[in-house]
DNA sequence: TGAAGACCATACGCCCGAGTATGGAAAAAA
DNA sequence: TTTTTTCCATACTCGGGCGTATGGTCTTCA
């Protein structure tokens, strides 16, 4: 018992070692993500790592399964429950803001776009993001033919901007800079306000 | 002699092993960039390598500086050629789709951009060609000040487009469809043209 | 032609991470 | 209280890349 009283539980598991691997991805990307560090990182042995999962592979898949299916149940709630389409796309760059940690993971999942583990879960999440926004753009009135251009265009700028703050070229969120490029991107690309 | 008239040397060059590096960087990314497999590939042992360079660490510094040089030259002459600021602009989007190995070279760095070695030149790189961009802009009457934010935002989706292809999700280069993506970026992004 | 230097091969030692094997301690079940 | 399970530590092997040492083979030039 206590466990769930504490939140300090004497043994660790696989959940565990997941979140700390992610952590890992976000701060020093999917290269650094070793066995024999992250257990030094949590204070422990392989040994431990080896009995909740088979390789570093699995680590891996597990972990990015884990964060895909956060990302996805984020993006319908959060987005989902905005009636306006307009604010919905406002939303959408705002969030970059929030929730560091995901966009964290997925910018250094980006970094690693050619991973062979890595790519269909880039490729099913930007494709998941990509059609909430054409939906909004249809929603604007545009036809659902000429909708892909414009949400690939916006989902690049999006992309863009976290790779420039992946090299720090880009004002630190909250500040008042990043607040004056968040307007002209949002008067840039969405509709309909003048 | 004939070394010139051949095109084949008998002995290699530290150019060479630069070059073989920039190609390997532009088809695996930094992280394949090892000695042992480059001389493999180059038929030769590290032997070679280590008479050429002192180190791992020397041959990607030298072969990065190779590489800003030759994309700096390139910026200022293809581009700088064009004094319409207008055609400036179309012609940066258009020049994705040649000069190829730049470009994947470029897509590569992106991907380490958190490496002590690789993030400078990034940097530099991105500010002169925003800086390039944001002069475009100001010649087409834009206030200095504010030609800023389209500049970031403009080389934000060709970020963000090098990001998509890596994850091959955009229309291959040279496909009617990519071609009706390029002019949908030109419209939305370039001004003066209704 | 003989010495010097440029270029490369081979063989080594080192570090570090992956994965295995095995045993110990603590908790749960019997 | 035994006896399993569960969880973790320790101690290996193995592969692979880095860097060094050293010697060999050409070329070049005095």
């Amino acid at each position: 018992m206590s466990d769930l009283l504490t939140n300090k539980r004497s043994t660790l598991s696989a959940a565990d070692w997941e979140q700390e691997a992610l952590h890992v991805i976000a701060e020093q990307g999917i290269g650094a993500l070793a066995v024999e560090p992250l257990a030094r990182r949590m204070g422990i042995t392989k040994g431990s790592f080896y009995w909740h999962f088979s390789s570093r592979e699995s680590l891996l898949e597990q972990s990015l399964q884990s964060w895909e299916g956060h990302d996805a149940r984020n993006l319908a709630s959060s987005l989902g429950a905005i009636s306006d389409p307009r604010e919905r796309l406002i939303s959408f760059f705002r969030r970059v803001s929030r929730e560091g940690l995901t966009h964290e993971v997925y910018s250094a999942l980006c970094a690693a776009a050619d991973h062979p583990q890595v790519k269909p879960v880039l490729d099913r999440v930007a494709e998941r993001r990509m059609a909430h926004i054409a939906q909004a753009f249809e929603e604007l009135g545009m036809p659902s033919e000429t909708a892909e251009h414009p949400a690939r265009l916006t989902y690049s700028v999006y992309l863009g901007f976290l790779q420039l703050q992946r090299q720090s070229q880009v004002p630190s969120l909250s500040s008042r800079q990043f607040e004056a490029y968040l307007d002209h991107v949002i008067e840039t690309r969405i509709p309909g306000r003048q």
